[in-house]
DNA sequence: GTCTATAAGATGATAGAC
DNA sequence: GTCTATCATCTTATAGAC
């Protein structure tokens, strides 16, 4: 009765052994893709424990020594889910990248523009690419917030590009101490995994006035809140929260009731 | 081979059965109180999925069957784990907000002080509070992350909460469209619980510049950031990005290599 | 490359003694 | 409240047939 949620799912995947062969044939995709589409699916909805290999073997119609054979065992399957559209995006957005730059010269491209690059070529995949890049990106912010995956997975495959963006904020925002860059890149990236993960709590809580799936909506709104932001921030603490917070998270402490 | 992760690390907490009593009685914790710290570190650094009942109760040095008895089950017991810290948390929260409101008669309060009300009792205790409220954070993160839990967890113990600081922004925000505001919120939500993740990514990233556990470095500047992106959103898209990058996104598609 | 069969052990839950 | 003992099932991984 309690563990009803990931058997129910994947038992009605399995059929016969019949109907697994031919559904296999009507894909006409080689059995290690199909392994990956139904593993990047099963690791979005329930992460890399929530789901066993069985599940994904039989939602993809294979055998489960396939995962072995193919991968080495399901870490390395994990892996490869995580890895396959990185490699397929991160040169996009690189490309986009240096357009902008291109685009801005002789001047300085538009801090919107540069988190536009970052940004667009991963909501409009999720907005229009299909289910898989769907899934692909709610894994990510999985993988993003977790700390046994995150330093592994995030930093592996994403952070080389990462560094890039980094040095084109920093032409762009000239004098800037290069931590509130960081630090702005951290909160850029928070917001925009769990836009990824499209959990449905805005629908919820604005009473269905934003959806969770309403990338373009995010598209309108990410970059410049995010440009704000590290403007902000590089304007120095003048700026800074007024009244009673200050700087130092101690001194506020005797605010609390 | 492969399995060792979490098998090694539940071993050796587990001991001979005098050891465990011992223990019990050494910390002098009543058992349900020793299960619900347990689950929460266990819990917040794998998940749901990643943690036996068993490797929690041998970390807790209780019996198997006290999970089932004091909580009906694993997923009674990760809803206990999530609810116990939120129901200290959110009276306080709530408290700082109503204090910033009346420190600012009988004007209205800076958006950046309701952002800092919102944020700093959870941050000043991820920071000071101790290891329980550290993994406790560490499990919202992955929680507000989780197509499966998100939407049941965070939505039960923190919307009511947030619905009361979403009234207080708009009073700050004066004319600015009600959808602004709850797209702010959740690029704030988002990059506040990537934060309370401490995956350590941001330290490798800034070359050891930035720490991610520098949660007194956040405070100075996640209140100046989203309050900051939540003007920017306010103003409407005049200030929207440059260049090619306009509000359909599709209109960018072309500019991808 | 794909499958069957099976190994070797972990899992959540519970009945019943104390 | 706490423990022992056990159930029925699921887990990853692999040896070996085809």
């Amino acid at each position: 009765m309690t563990v009803v949620r990931r058997k129910t799912a994947a038992r009605k995947a399995a059929g016969r052994k019949t109907a697994k062969a031919s559904v296999a044939r009507a894909a006409a995709k080689p059995a290690k893709e199909r392994i990956l589409d139904a593993g990047e699916q099963l690791f979005a909805r329930n992460g890399f424990y929530g789901v066993s290999v069985r599940d994904i073997t039989k939602a993809a119609g294979v055998d489960v020594a396939l995962v072995s054979y193919h991968f080495g065992g399901k870490r390395e399957l994990f892996a490869a889910v995580f890895r396959r559209r990185a490699e397929m995006l991160n040169p996009e957005r690189l490309g986009m990248l240096e357009q902008v730059r291109r685009n801005a010269l002789p001047g300085v491209p538009a801090l919107e523009d540069i988190v536009n690059a970052f940004t667009y070529p991963m909501l409009e995949r999720s907005a229009r690419g299909g289910a898989g890049w769907k899934s692909y990106f709610a894994l990510v912010a999985q993988v993003n917030n977790s700390p046994e995956w995150g330093p592994v997975l995030m930093t592996e495959h994403f952070d080389p590009l990462v560094e890039r963006f980094i040095a084109v904020m920093r032409e762009a925002l000239p004098g800037c101490d290069a931590r509130e860059i960081y630090w702005g890149y951290q909160f850029l990236t928070g917001a925009l995994t769990l836009t990824f993960a499209e959990t449905g709590r805005i629908d919820k809580l604005s009473g269905g006035l934003c959806r969770s799936s309403d990338l373009d909506g995010v598209h309108q709104r990410l970059a410049r809140y995010v440009a704000a932001g590290l403007r902000a921030l590089c304007a120095g603490p003048a700026a800074a929260p007024q009244g009673k917070a200050r700087s130092d998270m101690a001194a506020n402490a005797d605010a609390c009731p």
